[in-house]
DNA sequence: GTCTATAGTTAGATAGAC
DNA sequence: GTCTATCTAACTATAGAC
């Protein structure tokens, strides 16, 4: 990794804590190992690098997140003839994991968190990943799921929330205490097989 | 409203949407209609002013809370016999305009979100106010429904999560779109009303 | 591409008149 | 209790040597 991309990766540290305006370019230098005046080598600004920060991580979002949905969609996970409440439980966990844990994609979010209500391009990204974006996809899952009565309902919208909204307030639950990912994970899994109960005949 | 109460309620204003360090005390003194050497007669610091509005607007929180809780708790809204899908939908309603209207509320809320990410005391206020607290309440109540058979189910923990975080995530979606309130209520009652198709019998 | 030195600005806070 | 004037400190950014 050079030192350009370094800086991105050590700002994105730091504005994910604290929100741009508390960070100091000093400290981003300092974490990045050189003196703030040669950060203006790369970036010509440190609004300049907060722009790059959301512009590269946004677009590296958008990329692992099509990654991890091909192989939900294609067919060869979800045979859209049965869905195991195992299965279930474990695309959860990983969409759970990954937002919760993945470096990018945890310190992005709250990156994202911290600015979104003074700043509406920060908050229409933070909208289309985390609020309109996971739905959308879902409910799109779903409806698939539905046409091929592997699972019960008639409203996808309301089954794409009520698989997701646990997940989103479990992100913000266990954000500060990673040390408790063995019980998020359990809270999870009770939440996924409370959904099968309802979506799936009695589960299996 | 005297000076003092209004540089708390403009400083909780500003805080709410651009975070502690991104308000000066000048826009704070703006706000008030004073000139910002005034401030430092009523709190010795923007330190200060921020300490007090935290300390202050918790209190109310918890004050309306404690408020908002009685008539659930007492028996006279819940008889325990019986509880119809619309007094759930109004009650969930009213949990969620709460938090997304009330002037202070609102406010609060958002404040927490902004600055708990970097501050462990704010951190813990947001988690009792709206992590754990909002779901121990929920989790009380459940159980003593499903005591009383009015609610199947077994697991408090579980239904109350399952009712409150569609609530958690509505809020953070219509946070920046205060026009579209009742496109807000009608997901919320979806939200609810396939809640009862779970745990009352077919409804009522 | 990193450094030291420093300029330029602005924020938080104080002094003292009214 | 509000103001104007001002101090001090801190931050962003630039200049120029290496």
């Amino acid at each position: 990794m050079n030192t350009k991309q370094k800086i991105l990766a050590e700002a994105l540290s730091l504005f994910s804590e604290k929100g741009y305006s508390a960070v100091y370019v000093g400290e981003i230098a300092e974490a990045v190992g050189i003196k703030a005046p040669s950060l203006y080598k790369h970036y010509k600004s440190k609004q300049d690098i907060f722009n790059s920060c959301v512009e590269v991580f946004s677009q590296r979002m958008e990329k692992i997140r099509n990654a991890m949905r091909l192989p939900e969609t294609n067919g060869a996970d979800f045979s859209y003839q049965t869905v195991s409440t195992e299965k279930l439980v474990d695309v959860a966990t990983a969409l759970f994991l990954f937002y919760l844990q993945d470096d990018v994609a945890a310190k992005f979010r709250k990156m994202l968190i911290i600015e979104r209500y003074h700043n509406p391009e920060i908050n229409k990204l933070f909208e289309d990943l985390f609020i309109k974006g996971v739905i959308e996809h879902e409910e799109k899952i779903f409806s698939d799921l539905i046409d091929a009565k592997v699972i019960k309902g008639d409203n996808p919208h309301v089954i794409a929330l009520r698989f997701y909204t646990p997940i989103f307030y479990l992100l913000q639950k266990y954000d500060m205490h990673p040390d408790k990912v063995e019980e998020a994970k359990q809270e999870l899994t009770l939440m996924v097989r409370e959904f099968c109960d309802t979506y799936k005949g009695s589960g299996k």
